[in-house]
DNA sequence: TGACTTAGTGAGTGATGACTTACTAAAGTC
DNA sequence: GACTTTAGTAAGTCATCACTCACTAAGTCA
């Protein structure tokens, strides 16, 4: 038996769980059951602690999302110091997403699953609210125009799609729309 | 009552009107009942012509990308004919996208169930045979480079996602990001 | 006309899964 | 040490849903 916490620990607990059952079946998917017994608690606490699964999910997801801000703040901060080598804040956030991918991919499957999730009043507007928050965090960080951040935007989803279909797995000589799909942003040559 | 139909024919109604309800509610979130209902036949039929839930959603996702390949064809011979006054062929297929994402939404945001819906292998599987068949499509087609075709989809998967967040219905003052984000590529000013 | 094939259904079944209720026990607090 | 609050659970309930089985009826062709 683990010891006891506060809810708020405990919350926070089940949040990081969760967000793995979520990342991996989407919001239907995915079951509370599983996620009980993977946070190691009763299934009915999660509903005392949560209310709803959708509540849940929606906590999940602006949770990750909010990592992935601090992981962006993060690389500006160190850009900001010099400890980076990028041409520009945005380039080293760049970096930063793609590390974010290989290490945290939780995160970015989950909002996936949470764009796919937004027929739902609710999921949606967390979800705009919280892309707005990252896309001006990620403007008034880098100060890059509109057209920068547009592009920035539209190699993270590619990125992040390419993640969900596993394309790393692809190999063979068919195999390079695979990897430009899923690769770095290459400069027009 | 409506009159027999060949399994063909009706395998092709019926996954029309599954592709709507998948569209909105995903693998797991669809019901196989609603679905019966909406294309007109009983529940124990849909099974009979499909076998699986899975295989319906495969056979609606493959079916949606194929209508997908089929316009982007349709633009680039348009365009060949000088039917369309777009600068590259590429950027005709690009506005083929855009007219998709506003006359047949259900199409694009299938794709992207089906990409989070990638944790299971036989949907990855399809997924990546249709997106590798999309992108030597557009290659072949257009002639475009890998960084012109890597932009190209980071676009496309850019505004699927704005779609499905329902970006368009973000207003006001502080929503300028919603709509760059949405929005059609910028050129850098 | 009768044998055979193919389209289509009514009425289940078993499992799962979200959510509830009524409770126990540990931690303060005075 | 009594009293209150807060963490946590056991054991349900009820609805939904994917899938099946045993069947009917419409075409088709000898």
């Amino acid at each position: 038996m683990s010891p006891r916490l506060t809810a708020d620990e405990r919350r926070a607990r089940v949040i990081a769980w969760a967000t793995t059952e979520f990342a991996q079946r989407g919001l239907h998917g995915a079951s509370t059951e599983r996620i009980a017994a993977a946070a190691g608690i009763s299934h009915a606490y999660v509903f005392r602690l949560f209310g709803t699964k959708k509540a849940l999910f929606i906590a999940c997801s602006e949770w990750s999302c909010a990592q992935i801000g601090a992981s962006f703040q993060e690389a500006a901060d160190a850009y900001g110091r010099g400890e980076i080598q990028a041409p520009t804040t945005l380039a080293a956030m760049g970096d930063a997403y793609m590390r974010l991918l290989s290490e945290r991919r939780d995160h970015l499957l989950l909002q996936l699953h949470s764009f796919a999730a937004s027929d739902d009043d609710e999921i949606r507007d967390s979800a705009q609210r919280s892309y707005g928050r990252i896309w001006c965090l990620v403007v008034g960080l880098s100060g890059c125009s509109d057209a920068e951040a547009q592009t920035f935007f539209g190699h993270g989803m590619r990125m992040n799609v390419a993640a969900a279909m596993k394309l790393e797995d692809v190999t063979g000589p068919d195999a390079r729309w695979a990897s430009v799909l899923r690769g770095v942003p290459l400069s027009p040559s």
